[in-house]
DNA sequence: TCAATGTTGTGACAATCATCACAGAAAGGT
DNA sequence: ACCTTTCTGTGATGATTGTCACAACATTGA
């Protein structure tokens, strides 16, 4: 696929035209990293902006003492690196390649040009930002109200919504992450993960196979944890 | 003071020439709520953009059994409402005066007009965002790897960066919340922060005054808890 | 000024969950 | 195919913290 088809992807460029797309595919460069490669560093200065064209990458915070907090996995299409360019902040996280990934990117000066030219580009990143900041919202809630079953539960349906595949109400989720970094999105322990992924398979909620998990009539999952 | 000159000093329109934002500050109207009244709630469609004059409002969202999670706590020149206005999503949090508050409103098209209007006030708006993105990635950091000791002390910080005022190294809050919304800010029971508030003064970390509370040597005391 | 209501302090107890420890399973490299 | 490393399952244990209960204190309004 062209780099002019991977924006037209990308939310926030779809409303623009082939010529205008043409313009700024020419600006970017593509980049690869290997799987577990660090594509960010929290104190570096963010000078650049990044869409996945194939892969995932991983948002984490860590603490002093090296533990991980999981802020969001990014797949194919989305973005990241805008915040520090916009607020002019240092980065606020880390961007871990999660798995082999190409990114195509876009300097600072580009991006900020980007934004003032096309009207709309920055439009559509406000309606971007208002979305992950809804979602930020809910995950705050879920770490402030939820025992760790519905925390865990609720991670895997944001699994579900960026990774999975419907087949007749259920949901297929391939590549599950591993339990560390599921522990390390819903604020808890390795070990409960795993004790909660068997308890949710005894109650005929979920059903492992291998790397894929399948959850069971995904609407009245998502009721059942909200 | 005018309307024109409370516009001046909120972030978002401090760009603006003064014919400018006569403009925009005709378009607006004001209203006033009272302590503990409910501003917007969270199922309704959010139709309107809001200024804060004066007093104080909290974010907060609702669990099904009525507990409740404070997202944030605005001020004076903060605003809220952008959010559905932006995605076309319905209102994701509920917004309750937390003292008597006195607001500008401005209508969904009006302000969805400046946006296009003024490309400056999308982008200060961008900016704005991205620092509360961050400042929610904060907050999950810290629900998800501190205690309860660590969350309270950085919801202190919070207050302090928001509401307080420092005099040589040390952070007056006036006014300090009720410990029950600082409970239901860093995630944990009231009990809790009773507790904690009075461990924290045992270490002569802080002090109490009736409504105020100081936090002394405040930027060591930031240290402490990062 | 005195109820009445709202807020805070504190003890006792129980439940949840993190941690440690280790075995078994799976994946990856040579 | 074999060894090494990574990932997962599971028991035992203890610490943290939520919950309940109630007293003390503060604030509000009649």
């Amino acid at each position: 696929m062209s780099s002019v088809q991977h924006l037209r992807n990308v939310p926030i460029f779809s409303d623009l035209k082939d010529s205008d797309l043409n313009i700024i595919s020419d600006k970017m460069i593509s980049r690869a990293y290997e799987k577990g490669q660090m594509i960010l560093l929290e104190e570096s200065q963010g000078e650049t902006f990044f869409i996945i064209v194939s892969g995932a990458v991983k948002v984490t915070r860590l603490s002093d003492d090296g533990r991980e907090v999981i802020l969001a996995i990014l797949g194919e299409s989305d973005f990241f690196g805008e915040m520090s360019l916009l607020d002019g902040e240092g980065r606020s996280a880390n961007i871990v390649a999660n798995e082999d990934a190409e990114v195509l990117t876009l300097s600072r000066r580009d991006f900020l040009d980007c934004l003032e030219t096309y009207p709309k580009i920055a439009i559509a990143l406000l309606e971007e930002l208002a979305i992950r900041l809804r979602k930020s919202d809910q995950h705050i809630e879920s770490l402030s109200l939820s025992d760790s079953e519905h925390r865990i539960a609720i991670t895997l349906i944001r699994f579900a919504q960026e990774l999975g595949t419907i087949k007749q109400g259920d949901v297929k989720i391939s590549n599950l992450p591993f339990q560390q970094d599921i522990a390390n999105m819903a604020g808890t322990s390795r070990e409960t993960v795993s004790r909660t992924l068997k308890l949710l398979e005894e109650k005929d909620l979920i059903k492992k196979h291998g790397k894929d998990l399948i959850i069971y009539k995904f609407d009245e999952f998502r009721q059942l944890f909200s």
